[in-house]
DNA sequence: ACCCATTTTGCATACGTATGAAAGGCTGAA
DNA sequence: TTCAGCCTTTCATACGTATGCAAAATGGGT
């Protein structure tokens, strides 16, 4: 790899100083006089001198690595999130190290033990989950790990999500205050937390007006998988006046769906909500209702949580969960007749 | 960071061999007999021993990490390059380092450095320029370095890119065959080499049917800067019968405001068409005719230059060129008077 | 049993860096 | 001028691992 690699005890020879000395004039907190600093600093310049992180890991037991696990980046809300923790990363001065799962996260353990090869100083868990054998592993070498929109049980687990339920309670109550009274609800990945709490949320908004539900669908978080789901809920002749798609992306599909295969009107022959508020749903083709997650607070909480848990160790596993915002746009209205003649 | 961190020195006392034995079982080509290997394993395991990949790196100038910069997830390409790429890395037993820079490059270089920091074995810039500064000192240290669609003059520069010219051309000899005669351009970034080959083969095709550009915007590959050069191009009476749009993610914005804002039919009043043939471009709400991309091969061809550079060092660099496909959906049609009744 | 060629093993060292401890240098007060 | 306290520097070592080299072990042939 390197052909012409310069090391600290070159800087140290050209300087005239020591190799120690170079090591501290690049080690925060640690004493330099200037005439030294300044000796160092000029024989550094002239060759190009950086300190390789890696070998810094081996003394420091900090590679300022963090690992990131994600399952697809189809869904517009998780390259967001890449972006914007890589970044928040960026300035707290480490870097995301990225792994990519399988949706249904059956790789995730070996996936982990990858990442623990690189002597990470974090993991990130984005929509995937992880067993109980690999959370303590982790546990036990002192490596954090935050679930980012995932719930799982083991107290070991930091997680950051949004109240994924008082979401879908949220979405049940609009629908039912505009007058909806067969809602539909197509679902993403089973085993997510985000999947269930959602439904959950929203199952019980129904109950509460005395409702059930009327419909259900399963689309694996896959805009495919979701339009399939859209074509057999709405193959009869008894159909939703309202559908809760468990994310925005699968919503655009029951959108297209909808409209292009089967002509219907959205509001004005069914209710469209999703969750998520990505960007598609903010451009006019979709203007979707939905739930907003704040991408930049959970960020936030998740780096911070990180931050805590690198410089203190231990300490107890920490769970942020955020508030949505709905965000009510044009793909629902109120089911009434004078709904019809617009 | 690590509480009960596990050494090779651990496994081969309980193993009743030697550190080197230990190593030797866990570096591929190496000899070990069956019996002491028997012991090793069993003894890694009891103790849960994985080798530790920034050591390694030490002694073999070998990372197994490969800088990744991009610049944006926004656009839905790239967010499937990084997936794509670090798959095809994975299979490979590197990971993808991930940095985000500016959209304008101004901090590429401080990021190169960081990068550089980490001893990678290579550097993927998608989206993005170097300066040909820090292009030396890569080079200098044996990094490979692949731009993934993009082009720059540098002679130390790998790329990987679709024949954008070539998918400019097409998309004007298109337009022409369907009887536009007032194309306009809505351009992406200037400083791009994607933006300015695009933009050059469209002018080409127009150019050899006896036309010339009929107007021209800037977008800068945002959403709300291409709804603004939308806006600006269609705001007189004067205005033009087709439009190419430099990316699809643009095209997306061009579109909305085109018929939600000034009630225009596309493709009846104006046929509009992208570049990349992201997801949403088949999605039946806009249904783009565009160039697709063929990320596959292109991964591929990246990964391919990376590894070659990294196994054999120096080598000249490698420009692979790939021809997109020209796919017609429904945002173009022959622009005919029978076009107008339908 | 002996010889030879090959395989296997352990020793010693290096990779690039940070750090504890001891020694040296500097500064201010008596 | 001397002394004490604090700052700065260097030395020696360690971090976890791979590898060159010499010695030991193994297996096959005579």
């Amino acid at each position: 790899m390197a052909n012409d690699k310069v090391t600290s005890n070159d800087v140290a020879r050209l300087a005239g100083v020591s190799q120690s000395a170079v090591s501290r004039y690049f080690t925060p907190g640690t004493s330099v006089s200037k005439k030294t600093a300044e000796k160092i600093r000029a024989a550094a310049e002239e060759l190009g001198y950086r300190p390789n992180v890696l070998a810094r890991s081996l003394i420091t037991g900090r590679s300022r690595i963090i690992g990131l696990v994600v399952a697809y980046l189809e869904n517009y809300f998780y390259p967001e999130v890449v972006e914007r923790l890589s970044k928040a990363l960026q300035d707290q001065g480490y870097h995301v190290l990225v792994f990519i799962s399988s949706i249904a996260s059956e790789n995730v353990d070996q996936i982990t033990q990858e990442i623990l090869d690189y002597q990470v100083d974090g993991i990130v868990l984005a929509s995937a989950n992880m067993s109980s054998e690999l959370a303590a592993r982790c546990h036990a070498s002192g490596v954090p790990i935050v679930l980012f929109n995932r719930l799982q049980d083991d107290v070991r687990l930091s997680a950051v999500t949004s109240d994924n339920r008082a979401g879908g309670r949220a979405l049940a109550d609009l629908l039912v205050s505009l007058g909806h009274t067969r809602c539909g609800y197509i679902a993403g990945f089973e085993g997510a937390s985000t999947q269930r709490d959602r439904e959950q949320g929203f199952c019980e908004g129904l109950e509460a007006a005395g409702l059930t539900l009327f419909a259900r669908g399963v689309g694996n978080f896959r805009y495919d998988e979701a339009q399939a789901a859209a074509r057999r809920m709405f193959a009869g002749p008894d159909r939703p006046d309202a559908v809760f798609v468990c994310n925005d992306h699968m919503a655009f599909a029951v959108m297209d769906v909808l409209r292009f295969e089967l002509g219907l009107a959205i509001p004005g022959d069914v209710s469209v909500v999703g969750f998520d508020d990505v960007p598609p749903a903010r451009w006019p083709a979709y203007n979707l209702t939905t739930i907003r997650q704040n991408v930049d607070d959970m960020v936030a909480e998740t780096v911070a949580t990180l931050m805590q848990s690198i410089k203190e160790g231990e300490g107890a596993a920490r769970r942020v969960i955020l508030d949505g915002t709905l965000v009510q746009r044009g793909s629902t209205a109120q089911k009434t007749p004078t709904d019809e003649t617009r």
